[in-house]
DNA sequence: TACGCCTTGGTGACAAAGTCACCGACACGG
DNA sequence: CCGTGTCGGTGACTTTGTCACCAAGGCGTA
């Protein structure tokens, strides 16, 4: 059963981290416009593929029928980018920002499962596999995204074509494999402060500073708001963080760091 | 740092599940010769390809090459078929017995990923991915099983050539990370004593006999033992099972069912 | 048979984490 | 200024994990 008093999706019912707002239905509509297939209306592709780390490696040939073939979209912050019975028609290439992939399980249970970030990693994993079976996972824009989107049958052809793109992709489902399995070793086994710790510095830019609310970070780490509240005392007393209302400010980022390596 | 103490190693020091015993010197030339190359020796291969559910539907030319160059091998019970390190040269289709894909981290923690099945699944996933980048993930036979071995420059080509080997191959990917998605879901949310009435019946055959210990369940779960004992105890004063030394009977499967089945 | 030794599992005390109910402080828009 | 919703703090309690230790069973060997 639903148990309704709880205070749940984290992500969902707040306006988003850093803009202003709910999902507009300016963002609805770009997202069913990718989603659905057609790109038609969207702007043509420049020279993403040369920008995109993982596939400057690539043929010539694959790299001309990528630039030709795609289409480059952007979506604001927020914008649902896949989620359960909404699986993408096309595969993407991420070219600027962030996309989260979380899931929500009935209980009102959030975790945060992974992050793509530009150039670095792509879409076409998450993506392709919720084209096989749909899960009630989604990916979300953590902030203003472009993305370079392919069409299936273009992926298919690619893959059929390019040894160098096989091997791009077999290398993009096993590193995506691998991290999972390390995932799954952390919640099973890491202690929660060493998680949070974790998550401080990676969520921390430069500034040392992260603007979210410890409901986020508890669904960050797949754990309860009141766990996090504690923890982030516990850090506080030590002189590890800065806390605010809305707001965690890294002190001491040596500590944090050293908490976060330890493997036990 | 290790505990010297803590009782590890579940699977890993103790004689196998049904049969008698340590891995011989037999299965570990088994293993080098599958993990090496060559493949020199090995049984010619028949009519495995008819015989697994997912490849049946393959185009006829296909099949062909998969029954041309490939080879089936057999391994005993309790041999490794890749762990940290020893990544693969060969894609495995499992045709008899059962694969148990686990990962041990460095504080002697064990938890069971997933077990692939003969037909139903295959190796290729996991072996593949490991081709990439290895990590501490080790699959060990868990029955006595014969698979069919591919060199990995046939499995290129076929994905190459043949749109309905990618269709499988992707199915597969697809099918292995949603598993994981939902492992990681009840790792972190689920009660221990559904994730344990679970595998219980699981893992009980028609005899609703398991022949393990607590320690393996525990390593099943990725908890400790004595979680499992007291589990299991509460069980027994339920009338749900029959303890016995290294022996866990089933008298109630439809309660087990019905408690693995809450959803919370 | 007696002995040592290892495996298996039982136990109590405690620590860490998750759950529940409730509260007060803050922010924002009427 | 007030109402309303978000955010975070707190105490009590349950569940799970950890640690230390013990007892029974099994097995080989003197």
């Amino acid at each position: 059963m639903l148990s309704a008093r709880r205070q749940c999706g984290a992500w969902r019912s707040s306006p988003c981290d850093l803009g202003k707002g709910e999902r507009s239905d300016d963002s609805e509509l770009l997202c069913a416009s990718l989603l659905g297939a057609a790109m038609t209306g969207t702007v043509p592709a420049h020279d993403w593929v040369e920008r995109f780390a993982g596939l400057a490696r690539l043929d010539a040939p694959t790299r001309a029928v990528l630039r030709a073939r795609s289409a480059v979209l952007k979506m604001p912050e927020g914008a649902l980018i896949f989620g359960p019975g909404k699986s993408p028609e096309n595969m993407l290439f991420l070219l600027d920002g962030t996309v989260r992939v979380q899931q929500v399980s009935e209980g009102g249970h959030e975790i945060v499962l992974y992050r793509i970030h530009a150039g670095q990693s792509c879409v076409l994993t998450t993506a392709c596999l919720l084209a096989y079976e749909d899960y009630a996972a989604e990916g979300i824009a953590e902030t203003p995204v472009s993305a370079a989107a392919i069409p299936r049958d273009v992926f298919d052809e690619l893959v059929a074509q390019s040894q160098s793109f096989r091997e791009f992709v077999f290398a993009a489902f096993s590193k995506r494999i691998t991290d999972l399995f390390r995932m799954i070793d952390e919640v099973a086994f890491q202690r929660i402060d060493v998680r949070l710790a974790h998550s401080l510095v990676t969520l921390a830019g430069t500034d040392d500073h992260i603007a979210t609310t410890h409901q986020k970070l508890a669904a960050e780490l797949g754990t309860a708001r009141e766990v996090v509240s504690r923890q982030l005392q516990e850090f506080q007393r030590r002189g590890w963080v800065q806390l605010a209302r809305g707001a965690v400010t890294l002190k001491d980022r040596t500590a944090l760091e050293a908490l976060a390596r330890h493997r036990d």
